[in-house]
DNA sequence: TCTTGCCTTGACGTCGGCGTCAACCCGTAC
DNA sequence: GTACGGGTTGACGCCGACGTCAAGGCAAGA
């Protein structure tokens, strides 16, 4: 099959197989007309590509899945170098899951904090003889 | 006091300062020679915005901060345009952190479904007469 | 014959947040 | 004088994974 229809059954564009070729990550053979011929393998590893991109995995890291394709193995993760990516991911997306949940929480401790100072400018407010409201920015109901 | 100070106090690089100038961020003052001039004010607001980034804020999401804090209050988060954007962040970590998650399971099951695959093979390798091993790539003890 | 549709290569644009030159000015210390 | 340590503007580089445009080739259908 050629690039239009490669790209079209894995839903992705003709830019991006040729830019996987530049890579060097889905090499192409070449018809009587110079056009890009492909099979069902490469199918198959542009479905192996796709899917771990999809996961987050960057190109580079998409490589030994696809190697261990090539070199027919029936699946991509057949190979240790594909598990070792495997490892490496999730020991990544511990780390970034931990951060973010760090960084969440402490988001949520200023939110809480901001809305407390609020609230108690607020109160302040009503008591009489209370200092003047001083707030221009945006209205105070959100 | 000048713009290396700056940078210097707030730990950050006058590139950085002059960046947030062009996107209208931190506008500076200048003295008489035409350089950038600013006080604890910008400071404040400064250490606001690089606070806000280390929690992974887009520099546009910090402007409502900096902006409260021009306009006099006590806080960067002390108007309700930064509440807002503390309430969006916490949204969008939820939201990351949950696909983050799943997508971490979704890895950990493969990772699990392809031990086991090579764990099979390997136990096939050693009933008598089973089949030859065939993985060239990268040894098997990994 | 002309259009349509698919293919080719090459090259520049995008996004954010700066890093890193280059070329220049200015005041101060030696 | 001159070297040094600040400052100034302008402009290009970087990262990844493509999007998008330009200019052309080749084949089939009306």
């Amino acid at each position: 099959m050629r690039i239009g229809e490669l790209a079209a059954r894995a839903d992705t564009t003709t830019r991006t197989l040729r830019y996987y070729e530049s890579r060097g990550l889905l090499p192409a053979r070449r018809d009587e007309l110079g056009h890009r011929a492909y099979d069902e393998h490469d199918l198959r590893a542009l479905q192996q590509i796709r899917t771990l991109r999809d996961f987050g995995f960057e190109l580079e890291e998409t490589r030994p899945f696809v190697e261990c394709l090539r070199a027919g193995h029936p699946e991509g993760d057949s190979c240790p170098a594909s598990l070792a990516v495997y490892r490496r991911k999730l020991d990544e997306l511990d780390a970034l899951i931990g951060e973010l949940a760090a960084v969440r929480d402490k988001v949520a401790g200023q939110l809480t904090r901001a809305e407390r100072a609020r609230d108690e400018l607020a109160a302040e407010a009503l008591v009489p003889g209370g200092p003047e409201p001083v707030c221009e920015l945006g209205g105070r109901d959100l």
